[in-house]
DNA sequence: CCACTTATGTGACTCCGTTTCATAACTGTG
DNA sequence: CACAGTTATGAAACGGAGTCACATAAGTGG
């Protein structure tokens, strides 16, 4: 609780690292201004971050005045952390550095009845081959955090699942971290996506936003104080459980009028069946959406999934039924990400955690 | 940012001050081993804050082994915080010392109708006498924290109140603060309950508390990760402007049956006309609660407000329909507190304020 | 009155960070 | 190519904050 000397050590040397984290290169003269600690202070310290292997000295730089100073860069490559996205048909894997950039993607296909071993053999074999084929030693990989539908309780497994066979009760983030031995993360592809928004996308300014993730399935999540909220069972955002909002049967019954992105171009090309049929979705998807801005009333609300993709076509009477049924309606944007959200949003909570237990704090 | 051997002085004072606060007295040594820090560190710190009349030095314990010790005492009593509760038939303020110990209740009648300007000096009436009838000086009042019915959004302004006359619009934090020229606030009222039944009550242990407000009106707040969410205009929570929640009409539609007491009373007795109305009133009041609970999935739900009295009455009914249409259901208690809890809310709220601006941290 | 117990007081010491001033290592210009 | 100008480094002195060790003070209990 207390501190001695070593806590301002321990203060400063996150300050200074964070400070080098933003500028990739700097100069130790220019680390002080920015940290508003003495040359000597950040020298000390970068020392001690470098014999660490946290940072690296570079070369100084060439052609201006003065003497040439002291430059040190940021190791983001010292650790990687992946964030997989498990989903219905496909599994994606990024891997990222310690600055967050995607060093590899890799993509495969999985069939949306395959049971729960074969599409867990698939997410290992993605993520594997993502990380070997980016050159990078698997012992590198500091993080993992798995993402899919269902919900993902506070310790990684899905305790429920509706889509995945099989995929309930499986302790996803236990078998993510067994990949790579070391720490595994699993939670919910929409919070995911919502985290990624305000990691990178539209959301980040917002600290409370609700993300709808719209496809063949409805979901939803959130940050609250720019922290993904998960709730006690990780069920936070599952407003689609309530008959009264009936998510579970608004895609099911779009699908009726064929393949979505065809109704929904249908639709906006004045076909009025489809346009009735995008219309009955809008309110459905409205009226959840708008308990979930009741209850939490966010900075933002992002439409994102699949579906988004069809712009104001959707939005448009999205936006009017919200207002119908709302008190005041937040800002709705849609997501600047297509279908790597979840992926990314694994990335960011992957490093959230690096960050927190091993560049400490 | 970063800091030099002051900031360890002040965190160290922080510290210090905090245990010797959950002390109430304690020697040098005793908080020495508490704080982890030298025995002669603490003293420095204490005589420091002696100095700033945070901390007063009390007469060593007699009879015991030894040398006396040193004690010192958290001078509770170097500033008051207030909080009031503007409510439809009733103005209660408390006034709390800096361990939020209550020193002095005030509560004066109020008419339902009362115009908003009548209702402000009702309770600029009672906020005074509070004080003065507790002997204390105004000037000693640090915060003041009104809590109300109806949206009050971030700056404290009751942006909208369906229930009292000329409310809407009101500057509440910015009067309050203007009776003892002090820092005003202001909050809902289901908002407020909720932080002191997470203060004091049966919400204590959990982070994420919904708080629904049962009586003749019904509201909701919602602690998320131990701290108030009001969101970004203050309206979370406020799940019974959907008409498919109904909460409107759910306490109107019981009043038709008389008093609400009366009624519930009926009902235990076996009343089956009365039992249907309470059943009714049950359900509606779970699709809201249901709706949030969806929405956050907290750690625990809390009923209070006035029909709260009826206990199992209407609690089980209520936690019936709760679970059938929720996925899991959080632990659902009574309230501890009963028409206090507001104005004990705004106490907590302002000796926040206290804590974070004027203890410093 | 003396042994025992517990707390205080003092001085030396360590860490950490800052300031100051001399010095080093460049660029660019006459 | 020497020299002015510029910018960074290196070293030493200093001060704040905290700790440790040990001597000393002020009680209690027989």
């Amino acid at each position: 609780m207390a501190g001695d000397a070593s806590l301002l050590r321990r203060v400063n040397t996150q300050v200074t690292l964070n400070a080098l984290r933003r500028e990739g290169v700097a100069t130790l003269t220019r680390l002080g201004r920015i940290t508003g600690l003495s040359r000597q202070t950040v020298e000390t310290v970068l020392d001690e971050l470098a014999e660490r292997g946290w940072v690296r000295e570079i070369p100084p730089d060439e052609g201006v005045m003065g003497r040439p100073a002291r430059r040190f860069g940021f190791r983001a490559d010292a650790g990687y952390v992946l964030g997989v996205d498990i989903g219905a048909n496909k599994i994606l894997a990024a891997l990222a550095d310690l600055n967050g950039e995607v060093v590899s993607w890799h993509r495969v296909p999985v069939s949306d009845g395959a049971p729960a071993p074969e599409r867990l053999e698939a997410a290992r074999q993605a993520a594997l081959a993502c990380v070997d084929v980016a050159g990078v030693a698997r012992t590198r990989v500091w993080a993992v955090c798995a993402g899919t539908s269902g919900v993902v309780d506070r310790s990684g497994r899905v305790s429920l699942s509706t889509v995945l066979p099989g995929w309930t009760g499986v302790d996803l983030a236990g078998l993510a971290g067994g990949w790579f031995g070391c720490k595994g993360l699993a939670a919910n592809d929409a919070n995911l996506a919502a985290l990624t928004e305000h990691w990178r996308g539209s959301a980040q300014h917002a600290a409370d936003v609700v993300y709808v993730l719209v496809g063949h399935r409805v979901g939803a999540g959130m940050l609250i104080g720019g922290r993904l909220h998960g709730g006690r069972t990780g069920a936070a955002g599952e407003i689609g459980a309530l008959r009264q909002v009936g998510w579970e049967d608004a895609a099911a019954e779009l699908d009726t009028h064929g393949e979505a992105a065809a109704v929904f171009k249908a639709a906006g090309d004045g076909d009025p069946a489809a346009a009735r049929a995008v219309e009955r979705f809008a309110e459905k998807l409205a009226i959840g959406a708008a308990a979930l801005v009741l209850a939490v009333d966010p900075d933002l609300l992002v439409v994102g999934g699949g579906y988004s993709r069809a712009g104001d076509v959707l939005l448009t009477p999205f936006r009017r039924h919200l207002t119908d049924l709302c008190l005041g309606v937040p800002e709705v944007v849609t997501s600047t990400f297509g279908d790597e959200s979840v992926a990314l949003g694994g990335v960011r909570l992957a490093l959230d955690h690096v960050e927190r237990e091993i560049l400490g704090l």
